[in-house]
DNA sequence: GAGCCTTTGAAGGGT
DNA sequence: ACCCTTCAAAGGCTC
């Protein structure tokens, strides 16, 4: 995969004519021949599991994941012994990639500049389309920007929806429950007279030690323009995400901490790192996996994801890469200085990074540079931010070992983050217990498929 | 209540 | 360049 600089002028423009290669790469590679032979393995389940999905449809020429771990899971059976035969066509029904969340974007003439100097958005009018990026000429996101409007929707506000636009979480949702009012602070109103703002905001810090809410842009526009109820933030509670609860509230009950540093510490918003290509089709295909397999223990679906990730063709798997890295490119651009290594647990003993949040961020960043992806997200109720992402004040969490990824030494891996195929982490390279007793789920060690 | 489990990918430090 | 570690989400489970 192509690697952002941290200087965030690569805006991908170069590398989105990296094909992802991941898969094919895989294939090409020595151990081709087991891969080939889980394909078969799945291909024979497919076969024998899917009897009415279309015929025209992308599933019926990819590999199917194996049904074994998911109709053992629907059975409450996944750690039994035992395979089992499970003709369910509707488990293994192709899962279509959806587009890209909305985003309001500043006037589109104002794209390049669209922010004011503290970094919020100029109060003009608005225009709400799908997130895109109109000043990258990249091959395929012409589907994104022609898609056609959605006629469900108010016609006041123009809105073009992606054909497949009903993933709605990357970006927008780094704290994806962040909807709760109670959380937006009483001074901050950023919107015009008059305009109205919708009661779904969500508390996005502005700086480092603060906690100033943006409104949710989904959310005003969902809200506003009466779209699909289930793209609309849940019923507001009383109880804000523990997330985003700030550390004094959350320690309410507890014991004080030990010192007044110890607070302040964990009182700073823990910027998250940007979900990666599976992490986003794990949130998108969650939902679904629960409902058709019946279970909730989020390590057995995880391996069913797994499973099913494999099994989706290089070009879903595409998609999903490409949005992994516009949230990357997006999270490098909101926060510049922020690093991966400050999520680190030596982030509570070492000086914690100083993230720069964009409205503070040099001049030098692109912001006003031409290249600038307009993923603005334009708050709905006047001056808009870049919506700061996966911000919480939950300190990482510290675990007291090593790593349980570090328990078993692994062969051998690519180790370039370039592409989608040089994950580090190989099956042995993971503490995985391996509770699946098909074979395909015990991938041999010396693989470099996991 | 904290941490584990489980998945893949990204990032960064170490060698 | 390669290896290793950690974290990102999620919710049931364990201690």
């Amino acid at each position: 995969m192509p690697q952002l600089g941290r200087d965030g002028d690569d805006l991908g423009a170069n590398d989105e004519l990296i094909a992802f290669k991941d898969e094919g790469e895989q294939e090409e590679k020595p151990n081709v021949s087991s891969e080939r032979d889980l394909d078969d393995v799945k291909s024979s389940l497919v076969n024998e599991s899917e009897t009415t999905n279309s015929s025209d449809s992308e599933a019926d020429r990819r590999p199917k994941p194996h049904p074994d771990v998911e109709s053992r899971a629907r059975h409450g059976q996944l750690f039994q012994e035992g395979p089992r035969k499970q003709h369910d066509t509707g488990l293994f029904q192709p899962s279509p990639y959806v587009g890209y969340p909305f985003f309001m974007i500043s006037d589109l003439g104002n794209l390049c500049s669209p922010y004011l100097t503290n970094g919020a958005l100029a109060p003009t009018g608005r225009t709400y389309l799908p997130f895109q990026w109109p000043l990258l000429d990249i091959p395929g996101r012409a589907a994104i920007r022609d898609s056609a409007a959605p006629t469900h929707l108010s016609n006041s506000v123009p809105v073009v929806q992606h054909p497949h636009m009903t993933h709605l979480r990357p970006l927008l949702s780094y704290s994806p429950e962040a909807f709760s009012p109670q959380r937006a602070s009483p001074g901050f109103s950023p919107e015009p007279a008059g305009m109205s703002r919708s009661p779904h905001t969500a508390c996005y810090p502005m700086s480092p030690g603060g906690m100033t809410p943006i409104p949710h842009p989904l959310g005003w526009l969902l809200v506003s323009s009466g779209f699909s109820p289930r793209l609309v933030p849940p019923p507001q509670t009383s109880v804000p995400h523990p997330a985003i609860v700030p550390a004094s509230v959350k320690q309410e009950p507890g014991p004080p901490s030990t010192s007044e540093h110890d607070q302040e510490e964990e009182r700073k918003p823990h910027i998250k790192k940007p979900l990666n290509a599976f992490m986003l089709y794990m949130r998108e295909e969650r939902p679904k996996v629960v409902a058709q397999c019946k279970v909730k223990e989020s390590a057995t679906i995880n391996q069913i994801l797994g499973q099913r990730w494999h099994s989706l063709s290089k070009e879903e798997q595409a998609k999903y890469y490409d949005l992994a890295r516009k949230e990357r490119l997006l999270h490098s651009k909101l926060y510049p200085n922020w690093s991966a290594r400050d999520n680190y647990v030596s982030r509570l003993t070492e000086t914690p990074h100083t993230h720069t949040p964009l409205s503070q961020a040099s001049p030098a960043s692109s912001l006003d540079s031409p290249a600038t992806p307009t993923t603005a997200l334009a708050s709905p109720a006047g001056p808009a931010q870049l919506q700061p992402l996966s911000l919480t004040t939950k300190p990482p969490r510290i675990t007291h070992s090593v790593g349980r990824n570090a328990v078993t030494p692994g062969p051998p891996t690519p180790s370039s983050t370039d592409t989608p195929t040089s994950s580090p982490h190989t099956a042995s390279s993971r503490s995985s217990p391996q509770p699946l007793s098909h074979p395909f789920f015990h991938p041999p060690p010396t693989s470099s498929h996991r």
